[in-house]
RNA sequence: GCCCGGAUGGUGGAAUGGUAGACACGAAGGACUUAAAAUCCUUUGGCCUCACGGCUGUGCGGGUUCAAGUCCCGCUUCGGGUACCA
């Protein structure tokens, strides 16, 4: 009987669906485990080679777990809503429902071929009205709270209320996007409409007039996650700023605890790090400074207050409210071309050309410490966005401010005793005060710690924390999206009444927007509620969907809630989270966000939602190259040549002129060219003649992104075709550590399917069984357990390249003691399972079980299988390693010693000379220094 | 600029401070075969040597140590993240 894989695969793949082998139960006898991978937005191209990556790593660890007896939840689903389809509806008119759906078809064909053991059972589908009816009414849920900044919570807007019917603003504790003040009295006064645009002010899904980013090319805003460098991520299409009135959630509200959660949680520290710089966190000073002559004063935000004896000028971003009040009458004109100037400049352009820029207010401001009158002014490089928008500048020690005061001539003092500021400015926060009263003599550290104290004794500031971390905006200008569960009265918005949830998406007739400019759903018949009142025009974006995702498959049936207490006191959170760092500043901060607002409604019980995160590197592409030579361009070139093709292979293209050209991957083996196959792959070459080397032509390679252009996409499918899913789990585990990126290269991949030839020769030789019932003997013993130990290892350290190797290891030491014994090979078998697990089925049946090999227990490993008798040290001489001695396994260190010195080996090594000193490390190495 | 990772044979990669290159690919040689595939065996970091053996070697330069790919300091370089964040 021969390894015939495709029939395996096929009847074990069968089997697991027939006995729903993977379905998963609460059972609180068993203790749970929740591993799960970032669910795929099923896009037309189908998978390629490096996505199941990460699957095939999780789908180990979720079979040794069960293995182990763990209750393994491992779901999988679609994030189904998003750009792509959208932007093909448009261009095709086809539904992005349908191109979604057989996008999904696609996937799961694929995904089955690799044999996963996901319970298919609980999958989900974002686009789906019973999936986003939670969607929906999470975002009710935001709207009707608050964030109370003492008691760092979400809670209910109606508490907030009442506080302000009894105290107005005063001793009010809620994070608002504008700090309000009015007293009970005029809260009562205001109209319903009044109080409900001051409620947006506080509510956690709010919406407001806010600068945000633009994509005309998709029509739509962007989170600032979803824009890089002024180019949105999908497309890379110009970004713009703008006003627009937008749904927004309240994200920066939890930016400490977002903070501090990351210090409870099993990350690796790289994205730890990102999370933590997304977020921010600026410990600093806001002060008041007051314009002279006027009675007008402001705050600014600095974390250096110890310099405030070096402030020669202060700035203001171009769209600060104070750029009115500051600006004198002879200066308006210029400051007015000034700000139509900026406005004109699109982030994009003022990143691309940092120049400086600058006009001067004319409006002087007094140091409130010194007394100094400081000029302000306003600059771009100063922004809106972040502290207070306006800034004191300290040219010596700040680089901005220092190219500033440079191109407009301002002074510049410095602060530091010995620093050099001719140049450039002096940045570090290292030295000792000068020229700056009461700080003198002081190091910049205890300068920083005394200015705090003084600052709040005084009253002329106090000490504040920013972050960095922005609201999240909520809303998008696009059709394929959930819809806000939103209407408008008066102007204002409402939530629908949960009762009316789903809010379905309509049809619309095109998947434009209005003539009007409105976003498509304008087009949708009868948006409006049974009252008439319109519906919100504007979907969610694609982090909705995604951001409680992992809440639903632990009860993903239940129509009453997002998920059933019992069920979330179950399986409570992630255990295991496998995906790609992509994630770290969009996904991974909103899914965080959005589990902690829940917790703080008391309906999920962690406060995590992700305990352990590995990012499985990415897959590059290996792109593989002919060579065409120069003058055998094809006739229509301009320069004219020889009509067919001619090319050189790799280690001969020197001797002529050439052109690499990409050739597909999928017909070259080993980097030698399929000729036959390369003629029929493009006309063009039809007829094309080659020069070859020792009868081969060789191609050169370059390691690239994975992309179509580059002819270097592999498809799983094909491996799986050729060598078995089983190869094709084991060979990508083999390739590399998992977190690591790295190029695929199907050359290699024979390693690891000869690996599984050989190990089903252990069975089977020439159609006879080779299975035997004898006692195995210690050698044997020794193999398995050390197999067993260092693979449990591996697996519980995400090691599975090296499992791998450990595996291919035991079956050569197998091989050749010839061991066909069952009780080596049933507990191999078994220890295999999780990597290939069809041939593990297979041979696991072959040794004469019934049902499932994943009912199994995993071997554990005996060290008393372990236990060496002797060892061979090496022995060294001033490190260097001479010859190697085989001695007992208990002989103590001075024996040791002893018997070495004693050695005819160590004496010719000497040669006379004399020993300064030994060292002996038992069971480990003998040094001897001369 | 700042932060985080890397850098080891022709290639992918192993290596709790203790014999660097496990395991695989590729290559070379051989066996089997009419031939090919498949399979099996041998060799395979570089240099010197018929050989025994020796020298050298983990991006570069220092250091700590009996012993450094591994720890420390200073660079080079590649990848990723992020940015007028005050």
């Amino acid at each position: 009987m021969e390894y015939n894989f495709s029939e395996i695969e096929a009847k074990w793949q069968e089997y697991w669906e027939q006995n729903q082998t993977y379905k998963t139960e609460i059972d609180v006898k068993k203790p749970k485990y929740y591993v799960l991978d970032m669910f795929p937005y099923p896009s037309g191209a189908g998978l390629h080679v490096g996505h199941p990556l990460g699957y095939i790593a999780s789908d180990i660890y979720s079979r040794y777990k069960r293995l182990q007896g763990f209750n393994v939840l491992h779901p999988m689903g679609y994030d189904a809503y998003g750009l792509p389809a959208e932007q093909y509806a448009i261009q095709t008119g086809q539904h992005p429902a349908v191109t979604t759906a057989a996008n999904i078809t696609r996937y799961r064909e694929q995904l089955d071929k690799i044999g996963f053991c996901y319970d298919w059972g609980r999958e989900i589908r974002t686009s789906e009205p019973d999936y986003y009816h939670w969607t929906q009414w999470a975002f009710i849920q935001m709207f009707n709270h608050y964030f109370d900044t003492k008691l760092q919570k979400a809670m209910p807007v109606e508490l907030l209320v009442q506080h302000l019917e009894n105290n107005g603003t005063n001793g009010i504790n809620a994070h608002g996007t504008e700090e309000l003040d009015f007293s009970a009295a005029e809260w009562k006064l205001k109209t319903e409409k009044e109080q409900q645009d001051i409620l947006l002010n506080y509510r956690i899904a709010y919406l407001a007039d806010l600068k945000v980013n633009w994509c005309p090319a998709l029509g739509t805003v962007l989170a600032n996650d979803e824009v890089s460098e002024g180019l949105s991520i999908r497309g890379g299409h110009p970004v713009e700023q703008k006003m627009m009135r937008q749904w927004s959630l309240r994200v920066s509200a939890y930016a400490q605890r977002l903070l501090d959660g990351l210090s409870k949680i099993d990350w690796t520290d790289s994205l730890k790090e990102t999370q933590k710089n997304w977020i921010g966190r600026s410990e600093g000073a806001e002060m008041t400074f007051r314009l002279k002559g006027k009675d007008v004063s402001f705050d600014i935000f600095t974390t250096r207050a110890d310099t405030i004896y070096g402030v020669t000028f202060m700035v203001l971003a171009p769209e600060s409210e104070l750029v009115d009040v500051c600006t004198i009458p002879k200066q308006a004109t210029e400051v007015q071309h000034y700000l139509e100037a900026t406005k004109k400049r699109t982030e994009r352009e003022r990143i691309a050309d940092r120049r400086i820029t600058g006009v001067f207010t004319g409006s002087y401001a007094i140091n409130p410490v010194s007394g100094t009158e400081i000029p302000v002014w306003i600059s771009d490089y100063v922004l809106a966005g972040y502290g207070t928008g306006a800034i004191m500048a300290v040219p010596g020690h700040d680089s901005r401010d220092y190219a500033f005061a440079r191109h407009f001539n301002l002074p510049i003092i410095p602060l530091i005793e010995g620093c050099d500021i001719t140049e450039e400015s002096f940045d570090a926060k290292e030295g000792i005060m000068m020229n700056s009263g009461f700080l003198n003599g002081l190091t910049v550290k205890e300068a920083i710690e005394k200015t705090k104290e003084y600052v709040e004794e005084t009253g002329i500031g106090k000490i504040k924390v920013n972050y960095r971390l922005r609201d999240a905006i909520f809303s998008r200008q696009r059709y394929w999206g959930e819809p806000f569960p939103v209407y408008y009265k008066d102007d204002m918005p409402y939530m629908l009444d949960e009762s009316k949830l789903p809010l379905v998406l309509p049809e619309v007739d095109k998947f434009l927007p209005t003539e009007k400019g409105e976003p498509p759903l304008g087009r949708a018949k009868n948006w409006q509620t049974e009252d008439g009142f319109p519906l919100e025009l504007c979907t969610m974006p694609g982090f909705a969907g995604s951001s409680a995702y992992y809440l639903r498959y632990m009860d993903p049936k239940n129509d009453k809630a997002l998920v059933s207490k019992e069920a979330n006191a179950y399986w409570r959170n992630v255990d295991l989270y496998i995906g790609g760092t992509e994630h770290a500043t969009g996904h991974l901060i909103y899914s965080r966000f959005w589990n902690k607002f829940l917790f703080d409604l008391g309906l999920v019980c962690e406060d995590e939602p992700f305990k352990k995160l590995i990012n499985q590197g990415m897959i590059q592409g290996r792109s593989n190259f002919v060579y065409r030579i120069k003058e055998t361009a094809p006739l229509n070139s301009p320069k004219g040549g020889k009509s067919t093709p001619v090319f050189v292979s790799y280690n001969l293209k020197d001797q002529y002129e050439t052109t690499p050209i990409h050739v597909d991957v999928n017909i070259v083996y080993n980097d030698q060219l399929d000729i036959e196959r390369f003629k029929n792959w493009n006309p063009e070459y039809k007829n094309a003649e080659f020069i070859l080397e020792e009868g081969k032509y060789i191609c050169g390679w370059a390691i690239e992104k994975m992309s179509k252009s580059m002819f270097n996409v592999v498809n799983p499918d094909d491996i799986v075709e050729k060598y078995g899913a089983d190869t094709l789990r084991l060979y990508e585990m083999f390739l590399g550590p998992l977190e690591q990126s790295k190029p695929w290269d199907t050359n290699g991949i024979d390693g690891v399917h000869r690996f599984l030839k050989r190990l089903w020769a252990l069975f089977y030789k020439d159609g006879e069984l080779l299975l035997n019932n004898e006692q195995p003997d210690a050698d044997e013993l020794k193999i398995l357990h050390k197999t067993i130990k260092k693979v449990t290892f591996d697996i519980e350290n995400f090691s599975f390249n090296t499992s791998v190797s450990a595996f291919m290891i035991c079956l050569n030491e197998l091989s050749a003691l010839k061991c066909n014994k069952r009780a080596i090979l049933e507990p191999l078998v078994i220890l295999l399972a999780p990597f290939a697990p069809h041939i593990a089925e297979e041979l696991y049946h072959i040794l004469g079980n019934t049902g499932t090999v994943f009912d199994a227990d995993f071997p554990v490993c005996n060290e008393a299988f372990l236990v060496e008798s002797t060892v061979k040290y090496p022995i060294s001489f001033n490190g260097k390693v001479r010859f190697t001695l085989e001695l007992p396994a208990d002989m103590d260190k001075a024996e040791i010693e002893k018997t070495t010195l004693e050695n005819e080996n160590t004496q010719k090594q000497l040669n006379g000379a004399s020993i300064k000193k030994v060292i002996v490390v038992p069971g480990k190495i003998v040094n001897i220094v001369i």
